[in-house]
DNA sequence: ACTATTATTGAATCATTATTCATTAATAAT
DNA sequence: ATTATTAATGAATAATGATTCAATAATAGT
């Protein structure tokens, strides 16, 4: 019987995040994708039901990359919560820095997926927010870390703030170093504009 | 002659801004449009060229009133730099206090905007952040504000965070109270989580 | 060598929707 | 009343692009 040429699943895979990343979901074609890949047109659908499948398998395997990541983290002993909460932070970069376009579609695409009702992802995502408030909420505990504000804010602020930082190194990595980025964002975190 | 029945430009415009909230802008019909506008389906193209373009419309007349908001705001003299930021904010927010579903499509839309080259819209983007880190740059000057942080990415930072909470708050308006997100946005701005 | 089995292809099909335009409606002007 | 002019309609068209599937290719097993 025939073997398999190499792996086509991953092909489309990456070269899915480059097109969507350039064009958009929504503006991308599924040509585009396959002449990006090097595949026929119709091997597309023998790795994935449709185009949106593609988009979410991009996105199950990001998710569940961040989250054992992040698991790790809110579960070691050692670490002060001041410590993981700088740790998300990293975690969260580290993760982008080989593949800018990956992160630009995580910034666009993220709230066209939770809005699709797959609620596969709004347990991701829910999942993920919650870790960072308990650490917050240890450190309150044990008054290393204290705060005026109301901690579900506190969790969008400063995704939102990720978020747009990330897809503004993204679109110019060699123009940003996300070094500062992150040593940026950890000090805003903590200590705002005036002081 | 005939006379025009109504403001049918209006009423495309207004549902539109339901329109593309619920469903955003690519998957969002003209039928749909002008079903929730009750106009015919070539009513559409005596007022805009394209669908394109209705969004487009959406943004310019936004984007006008902000920055014209914000000018004033920033040209006023009686007001420190601090009082100048949270200015800024308010005025965000009570842009879109009578209407959740034109901060959904403002979060949502904004980079595919941005990204189709009609850099009409980057213009007005970049105004409306350069006019914030004025204010702040006035501020370091006269030593009411300072900080650590790289301006560029403040700016960024923060801008991610409103939107962010502006898009928790405008699927969700009954629920959170858009003058507690702005006090929190307020305060962490300026102070952080740590004190 | 031949056969069976699975992989891959890409032109043809199908579905969806944005856009057009011939038709009809309404009013102002005469 | 009649006509001229502009507004509005919505069925028909056209374009796009996702998806299918019949044909072909490659290899393993015999």
């Amino acid at each position: 019987m025939r073997v398999k040429e190499g792996n086509k699943e991953k092909d489309i895979l990456e070269a899915a995040i480059r097109i969507f990343a350039e064009n958009g979901f929504h503006q991308s074609k599924i040509s585009q994708i396959t002449d990006a890949a090097n595949v026929a047109t119709g091997s597309v659908y023998l790795y994935f039901k449709n185009k949106q499948e593609i988009l979410e398998k991009i996105f199950e395997i990001l998710w569940n990359e961040l989250l054992s990541d992040f698991e790790s983290l809110a579960t070691n002993s050692k670490l002060t919560p001041i410590e993981k909460l700088d740790g998300m932070i990293d975690l969260l970069f580290d993760k982008f820095i080989e593949n800018p376009s990956l992160a630009i579609v995580f910034v666009n695409e993220q709230n066209y997926l939770l809005q699709q009702g797959e609620n596969k992802f709004s347990d991701y995502y829910t999942s993920f927010l919650d870790k960072g408030i308990d650490i917050v909420k240890s450190g309150i505990e044990q008054k290393t870390l204290w705060s005026e504000v109301d901690l579900t804010f506190f969790k969008y602020f400063i995704l939102g703030a990720v978020r747009n930082l990330l897809h503004l190194w993204a679109h110019n990595p060699e123009k940003y170093s996300l070094n500062k980025i992150r040593h940026n964002v950890k000090y805003l975190m903590k200590h705002g504009i005036v002081e």
